[in-house]
RNA sequence: GUCCUCGUAGCAUAAUAGGAGAAUGCAGUCGCCUCCUAAGCGACAGAUUGGAGGUUCAAAUCCUCUCGGGGACGCCA
């Protein structure tokens, strides 16, 4: 249980004792840390209500709280806020209670079964800079869900079924007209192997692309091979499709490196094209339903609402051409997604940009009957990281950074940063492997998710702030002084109350954790816990500064000092994997 | 043009139902290693919360207007 609700159960029995029924958000963390820990406005309300003076309701209040032995103080300030402070005993006892073990389930009662849609890269385009953040994002929250108990499932969805591919294929046909695949008299089976290679392949999507906006033939070829492509059934052009199987598989083997190194996982590895078989079906419930109607040759459905201030575009699920695009893709998947795992929840980490289409699509989705409204389809947009001009990051020529180019200079800048002499090269590009991701990974959680951010190398990779650098140094010094201490025979014992002020001051920071965990998953966001792994590790390094732990000469306060600082490392240990931040042994 | 989103110290962010000196980190100035990793710790300084009205005992937060950045708006994804 938080302490806040705790807390709050107080405060509501007090003001209930003294006839006012009050419900809510009663208690938050004070705002003056100087004069007290927790503090509640609740009077305030009540009394206006009531047309009563506050300060004296408040004092009615905090009598009933006299005889509470777990505050210490309990006091009213200003116009009317009750102060109050814990009692010592009770918050180490507290926390030795509760934080022992650090299992965070037992803070959601509410468990789900979740899928979750993050990724997204285009198989016919490389990892670039901005797939990193969907991929933090989803990754974190991934984790986070499930750390908390949930059924969560992440789905990379490729970007594998829509004219890309056609621009791809089509290009490979103007340069390799011979391929076996494009002999459509060809009935024997296709070698398993890719005519190009991974690097051709990311050069060949951004050629065909600019050629084909110049030049109309060319476009119209390129949605032509989408067509045969998407109907490889019908059409005696199998080859396109065979073609594409080994396209496919090109790019999701060096996908699957950059994640790797990364630390990303996914559970499923499908993509747009999975759910091409239930493209008919789709189509069949929306006509049940007379949504579907034609406009300019293409297949629509018109999304507006009554009290609609917009304009909405239609969803063009067929286009003129016959192709279907990522509308059409989007809105199949989550049929399949439903019938196949029947989540109650569905979660896209996407770019913010794309908010128009997910209305569209969700629109859709619910009013078909396809999607329950008791099941939710959520939203999870995210701002770009840019370059010091505010655009979009790239390479110094002007290009598409690659997102494997980032990592390296990354890690580079990590190495030079490695000032201790005593670790071996090879150990140093290890470490300089992990600080990089490390700083990649909190710098991006410490941004606002909807904001847009400015990727400055200096800044992330700094040592003090708040920086992954700062979170792993101390999480290293944690592991190292429990080391010392197993060598040395230590044990823990148990918590005393806080004997400094610094000890009082990583306690605090402490009983925070169930609420920065509940706010986290409830906002979807990292920020909460990389900002709290800044102030609980802050909190730590003051106390290391200014108190001998394993030196402390009173054995049953040196074995509680270190069970705090145990503590402390358990936390660090869950977040960071929460944020997937792997800790070095030494820095 | 319509809609979305964001404007908080030089920069980056916070403020969890409207509440007490608007918090924190970088950068700046000044201190701290005979001692568990100084990739650390401390202190100082830095803000008409874009602007103007309004509601309230109380506004960064709510309302109206206004200025500025970013973004989206039918057959690309």
């Amino acid at each position: 249980m938080s302490i806040l609700v705790e807390l709050n159960e107080k405060i509501r029995n007090a003001f209930l004792e003294c006839g006012y029924e009050v419900d809510g958000k009663l208690v938050t963390l004070s705002d003056r840390p100087d004069l007290s820990q927790f503090q509640s406005n609740t009077a305030f309300i009540v009394a206006k209500k009531n047309g009563i003076n506050p300060v004296k309701l408040s004092e009615e209040v905090i009598k009933k709280l006299e005889n509470d032995t777990d505050l210490s103080k309990v006091f009213v300030a200003g116009p009317g806020f009750i102060n109050v402070v814990l009692d010592n005993n009770f918050l180490s006892s507290y926390i030795e209670r509760n934080f022992s073990k650090i299992d965070l389930t037992k803070y959601n009662c509410d468990k789900k079964k979740i899928i979750i849609d993050y990724g997204g890269p285009n198989v016919a385009k490389p990892l670039h800079v901005g797939h990193l953040r969907p991929a933090i994002i989803g990754e974190g929250l991934k984790r986070l869900s499930r750390e908390l108990g949930n059924e969560i499932i992440g789905d990379i969805h490729l970007g594998d079924w829509g004219r890309q591919m056609g621009l791809v294929i089509s290009e490979i046909k103007l340069r390799q007209p011979n391929l076996i695949y494009f002999d459509d008299q060809y009935s024997g089976e296709y070698p398993d192997c890719c005519p190009v290679t991974v690097e051709e392949l990311n050069e060949l999507y951004p050629t065909a692309n600019c050629a084909a906006k110049n030049d109309e033939a060319r476009m119209e070829e390129a949605r032509n091979a989408t067509y045969i492509l998407q109907n490889k059934d019908h059409k005696n052009h199998r080859g396109y499709y065979e073609l594409w199987k080994q396209l496919v598989k090109t790019s999701v083997s060096d996908l699957k490196k950059t994640y790797e190194k990364l630390d990303i996982h996914f559970d499923l590895w499908r993509g747009e094209s999975d759910c091409n078989n239930s493209i008919p079906k789709l189509l069949e419930i929306l006509s049940e339903k007379n949504m579907i109607e034609t406009s300019d040759g293409a297949t629509v459905v018109y999304v507006n609402e009554e009290g609609d201030k917009v304009d909405y575009p239609p969803v063009i699920l067929k286009t003129k051409n016959n192709t279907v695009g990522y509308q059409t893709t989007d809105l199949a998947t989550i049929y399949e997604r439903l019938e196949e795992f029947d989540p109650d929840e569905i979660w896209y980490v996407v770019d913010a940009r794309q908010k128009l289409h997910f209305d569209q699509i969700f629109r859709v989705a619910y009013r078909s009957g396809m999607v329950d409204e008791s099941k939710k389809l959520v939203f999870i947009g995210f701002g770009t990281m840019n370059g010091t001009d505010g655009k979009p990051f790239k390479t110094r020529d002007g290009g598409v950074m690659r997102l494997s180019e980032l990592l390296d200079i990354t890690e580079n800048k990590a190495f030079e940063k490695i000032t201790n002499t005593s670790i071996e090269k090879s150990e140093k590009q290890e470490i300089a492997c992990l600080v990089a991701d490390a700083s990649l990974k909190y710098a991006d959680a410490i941004s606002n998710r909807l904001t847009d951010y400015v990727f400055d190398i200096d800044k992330f990779t700094d040592n003090n702030g708040k920086t992954g650098p700062y979170i792993l140094y101390s999480q290293v010094r944690i592991q190292s002084l429990l080391e010392k201490a197993n060598v040395q025979g230590i044990k823990e014992g148990n918590l005393l109350a806080p004997s400094s002020k610094e000890e009082l001051n990583v306690m605090l920071e402490i009983i925070k954790l169930p609420d920065v965990i509940i706010s986290a998953y409830n906002n979807k966001s990292l920020l909460e816990i990389a900002d709290f792994l800044f102030y609980l590790n802050s909190s730590f390094n003051n106390l290391y500064n200014n108190c001998r732990i394993l030196d402390e000469k009173n054995i049953e306060r040196r074995a509680s000092l270190l069970k705090l600082i145990r503590i402390v490392g358990d936390i660090n240990k869950k977040l960071l994997y929460i944020m997937s931040v792997r800790i070095p042994k030494r820095m």
